[in-house]
DNA sequence: TTTTTATATTGCAATATTACGATAATAAAT
DNA sequence: ATTTATTATCGTAATATTGCAATATAAAAA
């Protein structure tokens, strides 16, 4: 075993764990707060502001883009990666309805 | 290696990065939203709402305890799990404020 | 007190993640 | 064509996660 069986749970909420499981590493975060605060979307430099080794980034490149968080197209020897928003609008949205739905209820329990 | 390298990034990323990986897993994600959809704060039937053995579910609900989003007490031999709101809304507040800086930026490269 | 009920812990196997050196791939620059 | 610069992939070691059977723990019920 060690396998997640996704197959039990909700299109929903396996959507969800995908994308907050890329978020899930702080370099990830890092990553993402870096895309946001370039105004150009050539970010060769990402590989210099991470203490990371290149094909450490890479990966975490590549997790992000299989998760759906950022897309990427190669420009020549340079890549541009910017975020996806329309993920980040899914989690916004979703931590959203939860904070709203809680702040109705004010259970005072534990 | 194959330890997160947490001591080079900022609290902050790595305080998401902690809550987005309690997330990151589509059993912790059923938890919080059944927890979120009972009214009390008893429910011991988490178990058989979920389709894992009963250690398994201990186990998950364990590390959403351990990142800070849910508070437990021990009611007798069932177990008072609740959402811890102050988690939620962080997460709440920081891909709010993502969100709102994406719309503000309205690049569209990529 | 013994049984029942409910949750936690232990131990283990299967799998996934993290990290990086070495190397490949690719395109711009010389 | 060769060099240079940049990103990707491969291979591998260390560690973490996932899942569950077996067992422990703890309190209510009998």
């Amino acid at each position: 075993m060690g396998a997640t069986k996704t197959e039990h749970f909700t299109e929903k909420q396996n959507q969800i764990a995908i994308l907050a499981k890329a978020l899930g590493h702080p370099a990830r975060v890092a990553i993402i707060e870096y895309l946001m605060s370039v105004d150009t979307c050539i970010c060769g430099d990402i590989v210099n502001v991470l203490p990371l080794a290149q094909p450490t980034v890479s990966q975490h490149l590549k997790e992000l883009k299989n998760a759906g968080l950022i897309k990427g197209n190669i420009e020549g020897n340079a890549i541009c990666y910017c975020i996806d928003e329309k993920a980040l609008k899914t989690l916004q949205s979703y931590f959203a309805a939860i904070s709203s739905h809680l702040e109705k209820k004010k259970n005072n329990c534990c």
